[in-house]
RNA sequence: GUCCCCAUCGUCUAGCGGUUAGGACGUCGGCCCUUCAAGCCGAAGAUCGCGGGUUCGAAUCCCGCUGGGGGCGCCA
């Protein structure tokens, strides 16, 4: 068998879908276990709703996820452009090899026309061939002649018969020829649309697999029968289900999040969305969750992918995100964190970052395992990288002026335990633990209130692997001060 | 309306004629414990959508039904 060559064919009207990168991703990774090719394509015939600023954010979300291919617009290849507007001229080859066998014809109906007609249909009469089907030779070529608009139409075989689709997920699938439509090949204004253009350049890329939505399944038959006017056998098809929100219904702005920037900036990893997606309607077994792109790259098959649509679970996207927060290592997670440092004005710039990089190493294994979303992380250690701390509203009331709890004796006593100790976490330690024993009170009563003044609030990090992280005299400061609203 | 696709715990799935129907997320309980997490242990949770067949035996094969999804544009 030939070398495997497959695509991914987004249309730059948007941002890339989530269901996009899906498809992206089985491409890749199909691509990848065969030792084949994958090729990035841009299907912008459509003028109105393609722009190159999507294009531009369509490669870079691709890239972000980690993936890579063999040819594209920015890196060409032999069998460019790899822009659908920059190939009409094969598509009029293609349009002018149909007109000489045959297999297309001009239309003159009005869109007025086409319209009633449709309706008549949805009323339940009985579909009618289209008119202009039967219309002479010399008399079409007249009308065009004149300057009359038309469309050229895809003239089905009246005696076709059974249209058989060739899916790798779906198995084989029957379409009755007789019912299929003469779909518009090329639209009034010469360009092509897209069930034509597809066609044409998965022909001429020498495609020999299409992994793509199963939205396209019902399209698929129109686009046999493309093949066969060309002339050219038709690849495998292989038809990914949908993937829908978490109320199982199909994804909408309804949903919030749907491309893979928003996933991006809500703080997913890019391993964990990869992982994730990968996961949604494929398994390489029955208990792997977690794998990387190489491991999916030489295990992925289609026989494999699942047929049905699959709901989006965004607790087990961000359990699956922290499982990655945890493995990451301290420094991919500074790294990670750099811009929102700056951003939130604990870091003034990357020299910056750089200068505070060992205390902010030292925080990581303090928080990774809950750090959940990666936006969560600088708010988590922001008591770490300034001199004060805001005193949580909720956590005063709760722990500091509880009445009867010694919150006050036991922040002044931790201050002394302090002045002078080895500040390492195990003298720390020690010096803290020190304090149940002299106040003979729970350990909660003593370590919570200074747990509110060092760090700010009655949930934080590790406590005494936190005071370590500090300078004395900011704990000594902090204790102070928390001290001063503190009751007993 | 019509054509096509799909159907295993709440969710993602394993299963491809003989299993106590397995795993993961979530949920609940326990351990750990200075908080929250994480981690570990355990539990509940699926009459395999329903009804017929085929078979000694069906979640697995066949037919029908029901439910859900998708296509039927000079959108992609």
């Amino acid at each position: 068998m030939s070398e495997v060559r497959v695509r991914f064919a987004p249309s730059p009207t948007g941002k890339l879908h989530i269901g996009g990168a899906r498809t992206a991703i089985y491409n890749w990774a199909f691509a990848r276990a065969m030792g084949g090719k994958f090729i990035l394509r841009i299907e912008d015939t459509d003028p109105e709703r393609s722009t190159q600023e999507n294009i531009d954010l369509i490669i870079r979300a691709m890239r972000w996820l980690g993936l890579d291919w063999d040819e594209g617009p920015e890196i060409g290849g032999a069998y460019g452009p790899y822009l659908q507007t920059k190939r009409f001229d094969t598509y009029k080859v293609a349009l002018e090899k149909m007109k000489e066998n045959g297999s297309t014809y001009p239309c003159f109906c009005t869109s007025e026309e086409l319209a009633q007609r449709r309706e008549a249909v949805q009323k339940g009469a009985d579909p009618e061939p289209d008119p202009c089907r039967c219309l002479a030779h010399d008399e079409a070529q007249a009308r065009i002649d004149a300057g009359e608009s038309h469309v050229w139409r895809l003239k089905v075989p009246q005696d076709r018969g059974i249209i058989t689709v060739h899916d790798a997920i779906h198995g084989d699938s029957e379409f009755d020829a007789a019912l299929q439509d003469d779909m518009v090949l090329v639209r009034s204004d010469g360009s092509p649309t897209y069930n034509f253009a597809v066609v044409c350049d998965d022909v001429n890329m020498k495609m020999t697999h299409i992994i793509r939505g199963d939205d396209h399944l019902s399209n698929t038959p129109r686009q046999v029968l493309v093949y066969e006017a060309l002339g050219y056998p038709t690849p495998v098809f292989a038809h990914l289900p949908m993937i829908c929100g978490p109320d199982g219904k199909k994804l909408s702005k309804r949903h919030g999040a749907a491309s893979v920037e928003e996933y991006r900036d809500m703080g997913y990893l890019s391993d964990a969305l990869f992982n994730y997606l990968a996961l949604l309607g494929w398994a390489p077994d029955g208990e792997t969750t977690i794998f990387s792109r190489d491991e999916m790259a030489s295990k992925f098959t289609l026989e494999r992918v699942s047929k049905n649509p699959s709901a989006l679970d965004y607790d087990k996207l961000e359990w699956l995100n922290n499982q990655y927060v945890q493995s990451m290592g301290a420094v991919a997670f500074v790294d990670a964190i750099k811009g929102d440092l700056i951003d939130a004005g604990y870091c003034a710039d990357d020299a910056d970052v750089e200068a505070k990089r060992d205390l902010l190493e030292a925080a990581y294994p303090l928080v990774c395992e809950r750090v959940k979303l990666m936006v969560d992380a600088v708010p988590m250690i922001a008591y770490l990288l300034a001199d004060e701390v805001e005193l949580d509203e909720k956590s005063v009331q709760k722990v500091l002026q509880k009445e009867g709890k010694g919150a006050k004796t036991a922040i002044l006593e931790a201050a002394a335990a302090l002045e002078n100790c080895e500040w390492k976490v195990e003298t720390i330690e020690a010096a803290l633990r020190g304090l149940l024993e002299k106040l003979d009170a729970k350990p909660r009563l003593v370590f919570q209130p200074i747990r509110v003044a060092v760090c700010g609030n009655m949930v934080s990090p590790p406590l005494f692997e936190s005071i370590e992280l500090l300078d004395r005299s900011v704990v000594l400061k902090r204790l102070a001060k928390a001290a001063e609203v503190a009751l007993d």
